[in-house]
DNA sequence: ACCTGAACACCGTTCAAGT
DNA sequence: ACCTGAACACCGTTCAAGT
């Protein structure tokens, strides 16, 4: 993924002069070296904050002091909190559609769909905290649907479905479809991820508040199953039942 | 609904005494005659502020005021912010767990399943904004899935589910699926239906930052069926549909 | 028993002032 | 051009004090 390629602010340590900044050196005092803050230093910063602390802890004031600088500054490069969080959902979607995995313009459109399910699931996976803020948070357009929530990729994914084949028609019920399969998936799949690693509160030592199973017997008896892992398999089988679902309702509609 | 019988602060006039408490009348002093919170009332306050505001309008200090007390006075019956939503969530899903519409014993699982299923979507559509706080929310064990986050709802889900023949791997695929499916469709209808009375903002009054589509020709020859609400009839389809992959894997899990 | 006042630490955001 | 100090309004939460 391009975005890793650079963690402003990750590296504890202020950075001397090095790389092609050797005259910025120069021109200003001892001070830190840094070169200017910029949105997407600013964004990727937020992001990898996020991911290490939550998005509670993604405060104007913490994220300044990540980026060794008051909290005032970062209002040169964004317009406030809300507009944070907006860019950071744009730039994980800018991000996504960059993924050459992804984005191969491919006659069929099954292999399309797969493969952008499973750029959808590794991003889900690459930032599990951010996720959920791409899932919720109120889209630019009404019939934008999270998480394929860019003008771009509607665009690519109606593009290819039509080009495919697809009525009109069919082409929007199947990116209603996948949306909501995505979704819903993911979703889930990113909460029981979290769950493990979750917000490291431990009230009090001495056991994690276990739940009482005494009066549910079902579950305590399908606890094991219900506590096992299978997302990768599942994740397989129910995009595959979803392609054969539009599938049958792009041939239906052909045949009226 | 059971908890639309009474909506504490939601009349704004200070009650004089009336019904059954006539008695506290003459007890307390002249000051509003109001009976004492409970945890139930300042719950059943915070969801309507919610529905009304927004979550992020729910401060101890408002819903205090909605009250007629101090913020203070609140953590008498919860213990923070954060168990103010947990308990809201809580009572939420045992509202539904009380609807007689829904919770009904009945030997046909997929009677139980599309009862269910109908109820969380009115539940969703009842409470379009705390809806979103109930998906995402970590539920208090790892494998209890949004939206049916509680043991009593999981417990009765695997329960029909066995009794209706379903094997211990099925009745827990099942349970993931129903849950799944729910949660991506429905929270895409809550925001799709948030989109048109959403954060009334108005930036700047001429026009609401219609999206300039030149750029993207496919979703501009298909904005009119993007923006169709057909959420009751896909709903329903989708519903069944996925009743029908259910039984096909209990189905294949039985043979073995 | 139940609520309040005052206080603390921490927010987001603004704006004039510094370099 | 870019960042900071100081300030404002508003948070959640505590605790001793009021009735």
């Amino acid at each position: 993924m391009p975005m890793s390629a650079d963690h402003p602010g990750t590296d504890a340590n202020p950075r001397t002069s090095d790389g092609p900044g050797a005259e910025t050196a120069l021109t200003k005092k001892i001070d830190p070296a840094r070169e200017p803050l910029s949105r997407r230093t600013v964004l990727v910063a937020g992001i990898h904050l996020i991911e290490e602390d939550g998005v509670r802890q993604l405060t104007m004031r913490r994220l300044g002091a990540k980026l060794h600088v008051e909290a005032m500054a970062l209002y040169r490069h964004i317009s406030g909190r809300d507009d944070l969080l907006d860019g950071i959902v744009e730039l994980v979607m800018d991000d996504l559609y960059a993924d050459p995995e992804v984005h191969i313009e491919s006659g069929v459109w099954q292999d399309y769909l797969t493969r952008l399910g499973h750029g959808v699931r590794r991003l889900a996976l690459t930032y599990p905290q951010v996720f959920p803020i791409l899932a919720t948070r109120p889209p630019a357009a009404p019939w934008l649907r999270p998480p394929l929530r860019s003008l771009r990729w509607t665009e690519s994914f109606l593009g290819t479905l039509r080009q495919a084949g697809f009525s009109d028609d069919a082409a929007v019920r199947a990116y209603r479809s996948f949306s909501s399969f995505l979704l819903g998936f993911l979703l889930l799949e990113v909460a029981a991820l979290g769950s493990d690693t979750g917000p490291v509160e431990q009230a009090d030592p001495g056991g994690p508040t276990k739940v009482n199973l005494n009066d549910y017997p079902n579950i305590k008896e399908l606890e094991q199953g219900l506590s096992q892992d299978l997302s990768s398999v599942e994740f397989e089988e129910s995009l595959e039942a979803m392609l054969d679902r539009i599938e049958l309702f792009m041939r239906r509609d052909h045949r009226h």
